[in-house]
RNA sequence: GGACGCUUAGCUCAGUUGGUUAGAGCACGUGCAUCACACGCACGGGGUCACAGGUUCGAAUCCUGUAGCGUCCA
């Protein structure tokens, strides 16, 4: 067996294990039907994406739960993949084009497709490969993507499928317009931001009453050209006068504009009057409609002003053309006023510039099962952690708006849809739109595809990934879902997210999924997931989003090269409170190597402390203990395993994944390596005690690695083989995982059974041994081996040192620890703990310092004292308490007030 | 404007259905090259549980309000 080196090494041993897990395709999930399926569709990251820290938190949860299912013998599949990213793709490769100053409408759409594809074999899913170094045990080997044609069938198969059913309709209506990328976009992903800008108060002059003015306010005065009326509330008396009057516009050509009533109009917002721009305003557009008055649109898509804006300002761009109506309105005397203002602006989430409301022709959806998905969340057959995220999703479901599926990409999924040739687009109706005769729509067109020209547009992105895990698993087609094991992995068992996707994502799955998943079958069976667990948004350690302009997002793989991947994860991960969002230091990544450093040692401790003996099964170890040879410390530890074994059960149980990794890091460092192995070292000694206690040594260590793996996969699977566990050549996840009562039960079959007085009796006993270690440190003394004990005890209290006195020398560093009476004379200092008198004494001691000290515990022990006094005083507390919160409290004084007797006695020894 | 969340040690966070003297890691102070680990060990200092009311025998915990921070929706 190799031997453990001095410290922990990481990147080798990831390496090696990495590559030995692929080529035994551990992580690949197979149809089992004697096994239990679980199941996690990783969420597609955007396929020109890296890894950050968000994706390192979330794929390291995933991880955790898909390892853990495979310990726990369960058949485990985590499907990866990335998405196509309409928008975030295009841009990328369109940016390559125009440095050889080439355009996509240059090359074609077809050439341009090819481009984008090549870019993507090339460059593309680079996120994938970094997730590997993570340690990520996903099925590479069903990586999909959603452009793939299977993919792509699924897509335009719910297309005309929605369409059929009459879910979907094309529709000239307000949308978010992206003037750099030339697109509608959702309300998802227009990103409304607070913007300094100015607000201008225009007079607007009554054309039958020359010189009298009506003023508005506004923040967009290169929009006046397109303005088509003035509205004011009906019921607000300083205007009924001039109802129905007109006003002129004061820029742009040159036209007479109606004053009319709407109550939509906030009379307590400026003047009380309003400018109507239908074309660009969405509140705007609705008062037009009701007003019959056709809008005005005075910018080109590219967000430029058009000659509908008048020749002054015609082909300036938007921002500038503002600049240069302000300046014409203040040359024509229209501009009263200019103020600072800030308002809300909606920014494209991609382009990052503001979006114009804008007037378009789109394809639109009626959600379908809107009711179903709200009970499937509202009945818990999915269940979401932390719960209170279900409010959010329903109270989105409750207010749910159509969705503007079509997007003017090339990058994406067309739309299946044929117009026969010359068809006047602009003037189709919705019955048009039905007529087979003048629009087609299938997956694979007309038949004779001339005299058929194909709809431009392509499908939203999200309208792919919302089938992610129904087309990832074959869907639609039989076949592919018979080998993909559709009907043995679906519905999934957890989808792991944040927060922010819940509408773009979460409940259209969720839609999607009950409409097209196993029809027929009751609602457990068509949803596609039954938890969702909920990640916290990494923040910086200021608490800021991490975001690539502010660069304040470390790169994971700089961190995973610094410490390692388990030592990044194990940090992640303990950091990682449920359902908040982190501040991320990187000292916590430190703790996590710190932490792998210690496990790697404490095992390279026991390989040092004696031959390994048969590791190979829990029923072997369990057959090498001697539990007659027992003592104190063999209990309390076993029992401390049993309980730490119960609680990361019940995390996992629960989805608390750093109070799992707490627990195990405080069972570990403090039970096992502070105390345990340091008694160890005593029993190592003697030949009757070594071979039990190492034998408890392999039990705990091992139980540790399958508790650990999940988080830490590759150095636990190092260790593992290192110790010798599990058969040869078989994997750490192959072992087999006892939960707490599976573990308890075997240790039974073995004899096993655990005095858990023992735990108490342990506890005295590291007190007594910090009490000693801390009367050296105060006498600075803390480093010498040699120091001598008096103590004094009752025999009940000496029996128990006595059993402990070889490892109670070794703990302290005492060259004896005897019994025997207090010498009011003696040069000693002396301390108390509960009845023990504890007496040490050495030449030259000097007792000032532990008489500051006990008059200190003194005087804190009389507070409480009169605390405790009052509590039991009170006639009300003794009347309604529980009995035994009321027996509790009288043990308490009666211990307390014991104490206080002892050290008052001590102290007075002291002189 | 509405909804949700947060506020506990210098920092980041735990704190189970209200019940002994509120915990951990990091940081800090002191000591230690001890034969697993200095990526370590030992000892120690450090908290008016945001604030104000209320319920209760008893509140970090439950209720109401206030302030600050954050997120989402409008």
């Amino acid at each position: 067996m190799a031997e453990i080196s001095k410290s922990y090494e990481p990147h080798e041993v990831e390496k090696k294990w990495y590559a030995a897990w692929q080529t035994a395709g551990a992580f690949a999930g197979r149809v089992n039907p004697g096994k239990r399926a679980y199941s996690i569709m990783i969420p597609p990251p955007n396929v020109t994406g890296v890894l950050t820290m968000g994706h390192v938190l979330n794929n390291t949860l995933q991880d955790i739960l898909i390892r853990r299912a495979r310990l726990e013998g369960r058949e485990a599949l985590w499907l990866p993949g990335t998405d196509h990213a309409g928008i975030a793709t295009q841009t990328v490769v369109e940016r390559e084009l125009r440095k050889q100053k080439q355009h996509r409408r240059d090359l074609g759409r077809d050439k341009f497709l090819a481009k984008v594809w090549e870019w993507r074999e090339e460059k593309g899913g680079m996120i994938l490969q970094q997730l590997r170094a993570l340690g990520a045990s996903c099925d590479w080997s069903r990586t999909q993507f959603t452009m793939d044609p299977h993919y792509s069938k699924a897509v335009l198969t719910v297309f005309t499928d929605l369409f059929a059913k009459g879910h979907i309709y094309r529709g000239k209506r307000m949308v978010n317009w992206c003037p750099v990328s030339l697109t509608a976009l959702s309300d998802e992903e227009v990103i409304m931001k607070p913007v300094k800008g100015h607000l201008y108060q225009v007079r607007y002059e009554i054309v039958d009453r020359p010189g009298e003015y009506i003023t508005v306010k506004t923040t967009r005065p290169e929009t006046i050209p397109g303005d088509v009326a003035i509205a004011v509330h009906p019921e607000d008396p300083r205007y009924t006068a001039l109802l129905g009057r007109k006003v002129r516009r004061p820029l742009g050509p040159a036209a007479e504009i109606p004053i009319i009533a709407d109550a939509m109009v906030d009379r307590e917002f400026g003047s009380g009057a309003l400018k109507i721009t239908p074309a660009h305003d969405k509140v705007d557009f609705e008062i037009g409609q009701r007003h019959q008055l056709p809008p005005v649109d005075v910018l080109n898509a590219d967000g430029t002003l058009n000659d509908l804006a008048g020749p002054e300002l015609a082909g300036m761009d938007r921002f500038a053309g503002r600049k240069r109506a302000v300046e014409l309105l203040k040359a024509s005397g229209a501009l009263v006023q200019e103020e600072p203002y800030e308002n809300n602006v909606g920014y494209s989430e991609r382009a990052d510039v503001p979006i114009e409301p804008r007037l378009t022709w789109q394809w639109w959806l009626r959600y379908p099962r809107v009711e179903e998905a709200k009970a499937a969340v509202r009945d818990g057959h999915i269940r979401f952690h932390p719960e209170r995220w279900s409010k959010v999703y329903l109270h989105w479901l409750e207010n749910i708006q159509d969705w503007c599926i079509s997007r003017q990409l090339w990058w994406g999924h067309r739309i299946p849809v044929w117009y026969r040739a010359g068809l006047d687009k602009e003037k189709l109706t919705e019955a048009d739109l039905r007529d087979p005769a003048k629009v087609h729509v299938s997956l694979e067109g007309p038949a004779d595809k001339t005299g058929w020209v194909q709809e431009e547009d392509v499908l939203d992105t999200w309208a792919s990934s919302w089938l992610w895990p129904l087309a990832t698993l074959g869907w639609p087609d039989r076949d592919e879902m018979a080998k993909s094991g559709y009907h043995y992995f679906y519905p999934t068992s957890t989808l792991v997210t944040g927060p922010d996707i819940i509408f773009f994502w979460v409940a259209r799955m969720i839609m999607a999924g009950l409409e097209y998943s196993n029809p027929g079958q009751p609602i457990g069976q068509r949803i596609p997931f039954k938890d969702v667990y909920f990640t916290g948004i990494i923040r910086d350690a200021l608490g800021r989003k991490m975001s690539k302009s502010l660069g304040n997002s470390p790169d994971p793989l700089d961190l995973i090269a610094k410490y390692g991947a388990d030592d990044l994860r194990f940090g992640i991960v303990s950091i990682a409170p449920q359902g908040q969002d982190i501040r991320f230091q990187e000292d916590r990544i430190e703790g996590g190597k710190n932490f792998c450093n210690k496990l790697w040692n404490a095992c390279r401790f026991r390989q040092m402390s004696g031959e390994m003996a048969d590791n190979s099964s829990v029923s072997r170890i369990l057959s090498r203990l001697s539990p007659t040879r027992f003592d104190a410390d063999d209990h309390a530890i076993l029992d401390r395993l049993f309980t730490t074994t119960r609680e990361v059960d019940r995390c996992f149980g629960q989805f608390e994944f750093s109070a799992a990794a707490q627990a195990i890091y405080a069972f570990f460092w403090n039970d096992f390596c502070d105390w345990y192995v340091e008694v160890s070292k005593a029993k190592l000694q003697s030949p009757e005690l070594k071979a039990n206690c190492l034998a408890i040594q392999d039990l705990v260590l091992r139980q540790t690695l399958l508790l650990l793996h999940p988080f830490t996969p590759f150095i636990t699977e190092e260790l593992w083989r290192l110790l010798g566990y599990g058969a040869e050549g078989a994997f750490i996840y192959q072992a087999g995982y006892e939960d707490a009562s599976g573990l308890a039960n075997a240790g039974v079959l073995h004899g096993l059974h655990l005095n858990l007085d023992a735990a108490a009796e342990v506890g005295q006993i590291k007190q007594t041994v910090s009490l000693l270690r801390a009367l050296k440190a105060d006498q600075s003394e803390a480093a010498r081996k040699d120091s001598e004990f008096v103590v004094e005890a009752a025999d009940r209290q000496w029996a128990t040192i006595e059993a402990n006195l070889v490892k109670l020398k070794r703990m302290v560093g005492a060259a004896t620890i005897t019994r025997g009476a207090m010498s009011p004379n003696a040069p000693v200092c002396v301390t108390a703990h509960g009845s023990w008198n504890l007496i040490r004494q050495f030449k030259g001691g000097d007792s000032t310092a532990e008489k500051a000290r006990l008059g200190k515990e003194i005087e804190v022990l009389a507070k409480h004292i009169a605390g405790t006094e009052a509590r039991l005083g009170n006639e009300a507390f003794v009347s309604k308490a529980p009995p035994a919160v009321i027996a509790g409290a009288r043990k308490q004084l009666a211990d307390q007030q014991a104490k206080r007797t002892e050290l008052e006695r001590l102290l007075k020894s002291l002189g």
